[in-house]
DNA sequence: ATGGTGGCACCGCCA
């Protein structure tokens, strides 16, 4: 079964639902990811996404700020929502896909929504950026014990927050001090990938010496015209599911839509 | 070197 997964930084849910509505009237993904939904559990607007056809929701949210949700056509089963750093922000959120996994072992989709890190790229000046990475450490430690244990069929995806490749950027030089960009995330962040033995499904299908971006700052005059992109989307998978990768987009329109968000959807097909 | 924009909660914080 050809299944099409999507995953977006909305930035506030409630605000762009005419926006994700119009996203999946387009591209119709069987499972959308969302971060930064903004917005507490008990404000989530359950009935608008069920009225897009989407009945099988979880959803990890917090009042204000980040917040995470998974929105599918297939049932879900949910697996954990992890508060890794004991900040009690929601950053994650995870479901098994029962009807994709048959015989074989469960297959489990992780969505996060990694600490962005503040401005200052200084673990003494700047506790956010600790706190960054900080959080690429917990995620390696847990997906180490994961792996001792079993290859899982896993796809992990998010905001991650970190462009980790020169291509990632608009300017690897003039972006190596700026937080998304440094020496140090990029290392955790590398990290964090052989924790498991991920593979970057982008890059399976856009070389590296293309550049490839999925978010543009709101500060630019023109977003199109300057394009000083970055990006720190991603969906990775397990080594198991490699093949099962068929295609990758990214939706790049949507950052010309009204009001849009400074994140644009990524579209991944996978044959499972 | 600086400030540029946007969302949410509330007069600042986070991105």
């Amino acid at each position: 079964m050809l299944i099409k997964l999507a995953t977006w930084n909305i930035n506030s849910l409630r605000l762009r639902m005419d926006l994700v509505a119009r996203f999946i009237k387009l591209h119709q993904p069987d499972i959308l990811c969302l971060q930064e939904i903004k917005c507490h559990n008990d404000d989530f607007p359950m009935d608008a996404v069920n009225a897009l056809g989407y009945e099988h929701v979880a959803v990890n949210g917090q009042k204000g700020y980040h917040g995470v949700a998974i929105l599918s056509r297939l049932p879900l089963e949910l697996d954990d929502k992890k508060d890794l750093d004991g900040s009690g922000e929601a950053r994650h959120l995870s479901v098994r896909l029962p009807q994709l996994s048959g015989s074989q072992p469960p297959l489990i989709l992780h969505n996060f929504y990694v600490p962005a890190g503040g401005d200052k790229p200084d673990i003494e000046q700047n506790p956010k950026f600790r706190q960054k990475l900080a959080y690429f450490d917990l995620m390696t430690s847990w997906f180490s014990k994961l792996a001792k244990h079993d290859q899982q069929r896993l796809i992990l995806l998010g905001d991650l927050n970190v462009a980790p490749l020169e291509t990632d950027v608009w300017s690897h030089k003039q972006m190596l001090k700026v937080v998304s960009h440094t020496p140090i995330e990029v290392e955790k962040f590398s990290q964090t990938r052989a924790a498991y033995q991920f593979i970057d499904v982008m890059r399976e299908f856009v070389p590296a010496q293309e550049k490839l971006f999925t978010w543009w700052s709101y500060r630019a005059r023109d977003w199109q015209a300057s394009n000083r992109g970055r990006r720190l989307d991603h969906i990775w998978t397990s080594p198991a599911l490699k093949e099962a990768a068929k295609s990758m987009q990214v939706i790049t329109e949507t950052r010309s839509w009204p009001r849009p968000s400074d994140h644009v959807p990524v579209i991944a097909e996978f044959d499972l």
